[in-house]
DNA sequence: TCTTATATTATTGTCGACAATAGACCAAAG
DNA sequence: CTTTGGTCTATTGTCGACAATAATATAAGA
């Protein structure tokens, strides 16, 4: 059994990626090739191929023979990721109320009771920290069954939505409501009621979206609710 | 003036693009570099570069060390292509009913009309051939205002849709039917009622995805309403 | 001093060659 | 005859060098 063939392009996006959404490569900054060949050890062929695979993630911009520079976050698109968010995610937790097995319902809602500890641990502080499989969302995603949601959310949009909660320090000033908010769309789920798990997921999305708004018309940091 | 600095990767990827969709190069067939790089007159660089974009609209599939394959087509994904077209296009339409200029919503009747006159000439039978600029769904797209709405759209789903279109040689089964459809959201956007927008895109779309998956069950080729 | 044209330099785009991997083919053993 | 093992070839992954473009710096003229 042989693992899945790890490329040097494969390796490198990977790691420019982690940089990208954690802020060691700011926002704005342009990528000098030769130099981020030479400091990830590989030549410039994979490092372009790398590159445009960021492209397609939106994570980066290229300007044919200009050069390539990460995105600048702004209120603007982070809105616009969110009416995204709440069109596909709903979709998703429809999906995910008609097709999710009753062992993956029960891992989510083993999940949200972590979730709860956490919160009372940390008494509220840091909900919503986690990212991967670990993330409520990114499992719905998951339950979908429908391989080019899964890659639309998981891909493009799900590392845009890291960057933001890393860099403009995002989270959540309401996780227990958060989380009530979470569990009933998991009790839909849990129901197969689909209509209702589509329109809970999207009133969660929409609330946060209208928190970051208001926030942003503060011109303070917005707050993330999932 | 500079035109748009147009490289070698770009104009070979949309060469490649428009093979595939129209099935010159045919559904699943392996992707040779050296052969592909010789027919379009360019080394394995910027071929490998174009590759990547392919790869990123979903009209290849890539396996590290094995190569690259044209996707292969199936009813399967046509559906879940249909289901997020519904909440994504909805979204659009409801977009492009608050945002579109005056101007926009004319140049669409009159889109509109040009098709009502296609119809009487050609006694229904080739509704719906048009692509790009001339395409109803990818006018409203353009109106959404939503520069992230417009890319998803417009990019990975955009060509899919035409891929099948040519090759499953879709077209609609009920022309008129259609453009009435058409017509009533293009009025809905006029009014700037942004929810009957919505809702009567996801509809119109959803009954485009019935009209597929009946067609589908009966095996034969089902029709496109769109 | 400001503007404009020119030259220089740094960076990207492109190419051909080499290395590594996977699949095909063939042979030998059971 | 089937299966297993190895070899061999075709294809992909990677690299370094060259060409072309854009940004910068410089110098000349108004």
């Amino acid at each position: 059994m042989s693992q899945p063939a790890i490329t040097l392009a494969n390796r490198v996006c990977a790691d420019i990626v982690q940089d990208i959404v954690t802020g060691v490569i700011p926002q704005g900054s342009k990528l000098n090739e030769p130099e981020l060949a030479r400091v990830h050890g590989i030549s410039r062929g994979p490092l372009r191929e790398a590159m445009s695979r960021l492209e397609a993630m939106r994570l980066i911009r290229r300007i044919p023979n200009v050069g390539a520079s990460v995105v600048n976050l702004s209120y603007e698109e982070l809105l616009e990721i969110y009416q995204i968010r709440e069109a596909l995610e709903g979709l998703a937790a429809r999906l995910a109320a008609q097709h999710m097995s009753s062992q993956e319902t029960m891992a989510l809602r083993q999940l949200l009771n972590q979730h709860q500890q956490h919160i009372v641990q940390t008494e509220g502080q840091s909900y919503f920290q986690q990212e991967g499989d670990v993330d409520f969302h990114y499992r719905i995603v998951q339950g979908s069954n429908n391989q080019r949601l899964i890659n639309i959310l998981g891909g493009e949009l799900y590392h845009l939505v890291r960057m933001y909660r890393y860099q403009f320090s995002l989270s959540s000033n309401r996780p227990e409501q958060a989380l009530q908010e979470h569990n009933k769309i998991c009790a839909a789920i849990e129901e197969g009621d689909a209509e209702l798990a589509e329109w809970l997921m999207r009133r969660h999305i929409s609330n946060a979206r209208r928190n970051i708004k208001q926030r942003m018309q503060a011109d303070v940091t917005p707050a993330i609710d999932n």
